[in-house]
DNA sequence: CGAGCGCTTGATTGAGTTCAAAAATCGTGG
DNA sequence: CCACGATTTTTGAACTCAATCAAGCGCTCG
């Protein structure tokens, strides 16, 4: 992934923060347009549901930047939670900061094609809810991100699958057996 | 919705068609870089899976805009598919003649939240998907596209709803019994 | 007018949930 | 460094929702 600075013109209004495991950096409900950049560490953003269930959309390891990107173009109150699974160190940045006439049109393409591969990224999210079996997903998930199968606690990896811990424990059960 | 020439400032390259119910306007795999602006009829978006089944992302009727964003953004070859669901009256145009550079601040923003509110449709799809049942799943579906209901065939709306033809219709049976 | 497609309905099956309890792991303070 | 309580993970049994399979009805349009 590129670096910060082909996204953000500005270093001034950001800064580097340690956090820790456990920390909420944002909150369903926040007025802010925070972003985040990791430097070192593990986030992730979710949703809790009606009936008070977690469902995750995204976990940012070291390189990659998260956020409620939804919100932020709207200027609506943030959709999503994000916290820490592991103690991080991050650079917070606010998007609000930057105007969209104050970036190269460089920046812009790298704006577009960051909404973009959000969005390629759920799509196929979609596809996978529709039509692939809880099994197909996590052998697709151990694929895609192989690192973080070992980071990510399992019962976050099942809410991030769509599925209960107890499935996943299953899956994962049969796997082992089979080999 | 906004106008088509709140996002587009050139309307030269961009040609009415007069379209049939069945017709494809964008296959897998293509080249091109097409956006459709549906002055009257109605168009879907959808891939097939591996297993052979369709599944549809989005239908777009009157005044809305309906394209394969994702690998415009990114000069890929189509991913989905785009086809007519009645006759219809559209304004085709290709995004590739638009340069950023060439983009008024404020059609940039309305790239952008065109961009944006696909997120919000897609993470809103994810957490259905994720954590309610068929039947609530319809009922929001009637209550956010109340016009598009006897116009959708059946079959299509189960499977943006990602389930079968049959579940739907057993659904359905179920609340005519209600009443 | 008939053939095919779309919708309905019913019976059966199966993947995944829910509930419950035991086993393993983690983290914290002494 | 160990011990203990809390949180995670595993395992099992019963259940549920939706898929699959199969048959029948009703329209449309060719």
């Amino acid at each position: 992934m590129q670096g910060l600075n082909d996204i953000l013109n500005l270093d001034k209004n950001a800064k580097t923060r340690f956090v820790k495991k456990g920390e909420m950096l944002l909150r369903e409900g926040d007025e802010s347009s925070l972003a985040f950049y990791i430097e070192k560490g593990l986030l992730r953003s979710y949703t809790i549901d009606e009936k008070g269930k977690e469902h995750i959309f995204s976990f940012a390891s070291e390189g990659w930047i998260i956020a409620d990107i939804d919100s932020q173009e709207f200027n609506h109150p943030a959709e999503l939670f994000i916290d820490c699974i592991e103690d991080s160190e991050i650079v917070v940045f606010d998007r609000k900061c930057f105007k969209l006439a104050d970036l190269s049109e460089q920046q812009l393409r790298e704006n577009a094609n960051l909404l973009a591969r959000r969005i390629a990224v759920l799509q196929k999210r979609v596809i996978m809810l529709m039509s692939v079996s809880a099994q197909e997903r996590y052998s697709t998930f151990l694929k895609s991100f192989p690192k973080l199968v070992n980071r990510v606690p399992q019962r976050m990896i099942a809410s991030y699958l769509g599925i209960t811990p107890e499935a996943l424990s299953k899956i994962r059960g049969q796997i082992a057996k089979g080999k």
